[in-house]
RNA sequence: GUCCCCGUAGCUCAGCUGGAUAGAGCGUUUGACUCCGGAUCAAAAGGCCGUGCGUUCGAAUCGCGCCGGGGAUGCCA
């Protein structure tokens, strides 16, 4: 808010003064408050375009900003910037602003409305959600609503794979465990079949309703049965974890739906009406190296099926087709060749290409006992959702996940967050929050509320703490733009933790019920209170709760450190110790780090979709990703694998007719 | 081979799209309620921002090359 209107007031300068502007300058808060409330290069940068000495034009924009009433100090320093400090009253205009906005705090029309697709998580129906899945979730949901809050109309939107190999491959295994189930020797479970215990789970749940009945089916009706079954459960076991988490989709988009409605058909004719397909070794071939692509892509199979890259780009044609401005897959690392392909195609068809756009949100590296443990639906190894919701919840969680920037590979050790998880800037944001509500109970005892009618005491306002967190607040709107802009959610947790920082230092320093200071005591009401309510704004934006208060404190027995303190201490340093030595090479795991780059990719990639810059593709979670293939080599590191490994030449054998496809992997 | 992501305090991460003396949390050390909740606050210690060039008034940030870690490169999805 505020600086809006300083480089409002620049623009109104440049055009005074009659400048060359490319706009580049900017307004930022110095690290060195120092040097004031806010600091602008503008004389720097327009020193060149304008052939003058950066000092001799800071000079007469000083000038000029001198006039404006708001800003009580306007100073030169350094190479040429212009350091502003801001008079009181603005401070208090704004906070009245803050004040009046109410529970809209932060909304704007910034994105007039445009219609923004969101697709995230897209995980296969081949098992549960998985952690993966849940920083997805995480992820999508808040920059969903995010999105919302500045003005756009967003959809968040989940494809379902429910076509293709991997739902054969699951119903086999279903099936395999109901024959299980009803005692029939079916010899070694496969390899490539799904290992998790769900799918166990799923095969008793149709053993208990008609689980008789679908076994005498003819084999055609049954798969068929069995599939729908499979996948309706799945669904709801996604659909439930996603709940606990809080999030919902808008819609459910099904691939199987897409080949009914004749979509795979319609694309290849597409294609071929380009002339860019061609046929080799009795497949039909996608020439997408001519946008782009590094390589060309099969689009039918010599078995005369479609490969998952048709229905894709059908569905993304969907996409074009219900009119949204921008499209926004959210992808997993480990689609890596997706995206030039599915550009390749849009390009291919005429459509505008800078409509969609990807994210690549990294990869979550699983540790446990300090080793990174490799994940596999199909082994049913993986930390699901679920786990995740048990171990620490979901406010801790989806803190968790939105606090890392989306390029960052993160490091998870499920002990280790749960172990942390009283020591979390989670309950850091909410304490300042809970605080505050008992703040206000305890004025309410003393008879000092809040009034409307005392909204003129604001100006009491007037410490270094008090006029930080005014300042704070008056950042959140044009925050959440940026954000929206660039889709670093990431900024959104540090914001809140800033923000509760400022009122923890503030609660500190002061005393905000004084009744003997009645009319101030007013206005820091005032003040706390609108703190708590953008504190819970920005903490329901990402999914987290704003309790009012916090149920317990530590461990009952530890008001006073002092004493019991020093041993415990040290027992508690010694085992932490003792893990660190435990654990191989520390050092060596990579840090996730960040880079605010992914914008600046997509629009990369989007401007020139035929450079080989590969990025990644959509299907967020494909918690496969670990190929069987791979793992099912050498990589084993456990000899519980290798066994598995080798059991499996044995099962093919033992595995008659209904495993087809999972005998046909191997 | 080609492509993508990452390298900032002992650990996990920020660093507001190129600004002034690089910041938090955890961990370590030391203090602080007879008073609005100590899940807090105040303070100390801890850095060649992987590395070398380049771009410019100015680089952790942009470009190129190395080094190191991870991932992707199917007629799987």
């Amino acid at each position: 808010m505020i600086k809006d209107l300083i480089i409002n007031d620049l623009h109104s300068i440049v055009g005074a003064l009659k400048l060359e502007s490319n706009n580049k300058y900017t307004v930022e808060e110095p690290k060195d408050k120092e040097h004031g409330d806010f600091s602008t290069n503008i004389a720097m940068v327009l020193a060149k375009l304008n052939k003058t000495a950066p000092k001799v034009l800071a000079e007469k924009i000083v000038a000029k900003l001198k006039k404006n009433k708001h800003f009580s100090k306007v100073s030169i320093a350094g190479p040429g910037f212009i350091n502003i400090k801001i008079a009181q009253a603005l401070y208090h205009d704004i906070l009245l602003d803050i004040f009046y906005a109410g529970d809209e705090f932060g909304s704007s029309e910034y994105g007039k409305g445009k219609m923004i697709l969101l697709e995230f998580v897209s995980a296969n129906p081949t098992g549960p959600l998985n952690i993966v899945n849940a920083r997805a979730a995480s992820f999508g949901d808040s920059l969903c609503r995010i999105m919302r809050k500045v003005g756009f109309y967003a959809e968040r939107e989940f494809y379902i794979n429910d076509a293709g190999n991997q739902v054969d491959i699951l119903t086999e295994s279903v099936e395999l465990r109901l024959r299980q189930i009803r005692g029939e020797n079916i010899g070694e479970f496969p390899f490539e079949a799904y290992h998790g215990e769900y799918v166990m789970d799923l095969a008793k749940e149709i053993n208990s309703t008609e689980g008789t009945r679908i076994l005498m089916m003819p084999e055609k009706d049954r798969m068929e049965k069995l599939k729908d079954f499979s996948l309706q459960y799945i669904h709801n076991l996604q659909i439930n974890s996603l709940a606990k988490f809080d999030v919902e989709f808008d819609n459910w988009v099904s691939e199987k739906n897409l080949r009914k409605q004749g979509m795979v058909e319609e694309v290849l004719s597409y294609l071929a009406e380009a002339h860019c397909t061609y046929e080799k070794d009795d497949a039909i071939w996608f020439k997408s190296t001519e946008y782009g692509d590094d390589k060309d892509r099969v689009l039918l199979k010599a078995d005369g099926t479609p490969t998952y890259i048709v229905p894709d780009i059908a569905y993304h044609l969907t996409k074009y087709q219900r009119g949204f401005d921008v499209m926004i897959d959210v992808l997993g690392p480990d689609h890596h060749g997706y995206i030039p392909r599915i550009q390749a195609a849009i390009e291919a068809l005429k459509y505008d290409e800078d409509k969609l756009q990807f994210i690549i949100l990294q990869q979550v590296n699983l540790f446990e006992d300090g080793e990174k443990v490799k994940m596999s639906k199909r082994l049913g190894k993986l930390v699901t959702m679920d786990d995740l919701f048990r171990a620490i919840g979901k406010d801790v969680s989806r803190f968790f996940f939105l606090q890392r920037s989306t390029n960052s590979h993160l490091n998870f050790d499920l002990e280790l967050a749960t172990k942390e998880g009283n020591e979390n800037p989670v309950y850091y944001c909410q304490y300042a929050h809970a605080r505050i509500h008992s703040i206000l109970k305890n004025g309410k005892k003393a008879g000092l509320k809040p009034r409307k009618s005392d909204l003129k005491s604001l100006e009491l306002l007037t410490t270094k703490e008090e006029l930080d967190l005014i300042k704070k607040l008056s950042s959140f709107p044009e925050l959440l733009i940026a954000i929206a802009e660039t889709r670093e959610t990431h900024r959104l947790p540090n914001y809140v933790i800033e923000l509760a920082g400022l009122f923890h230092k503030y609660y500190g320093k002061f005393k905000v019920v004084d009744v003997k200071k009645e009319e101030l005591t007013r206005a820091r009401l005032h003040l706390v209170k609108i703190v708590a309510r953008t504190l819970k704004i920005a903490l329901n934006i990402m999914g987290v709760s704003a309790p009012e208060e916090m149920k317990q404190k530590k461990a009952p027995g530890d008001k006073k450190k002092s004493a019991p303190k020093k041993p415990k201490v040290k027992e508690v340093s010694e085992t932490v110790k003792a893990k660190k030595e435990v654990k191989p090479a520390p050092k060596k795991e990579k840090k996730p780090s960040v880079k605010k780059a992914s914008e600046k990719k997509v629009v990369k990639k989007v401007a020139s979709p035929k450079k080989k810059t590969a990025v990644e593709k959509k299907k967020v979670s494909k918690t496969e990703a670990v190929k069987p293939k791979t793992s099912a080599k050498p990589k084993a590191t456990t000899t519980a694998k290798k066994t598995t490994t080798k059991k499996v030449a044995t099962k093919k054998s033992a595995v008659k007719k209904p495993a087809k496809k999972i005998a046909k992997r191997q």
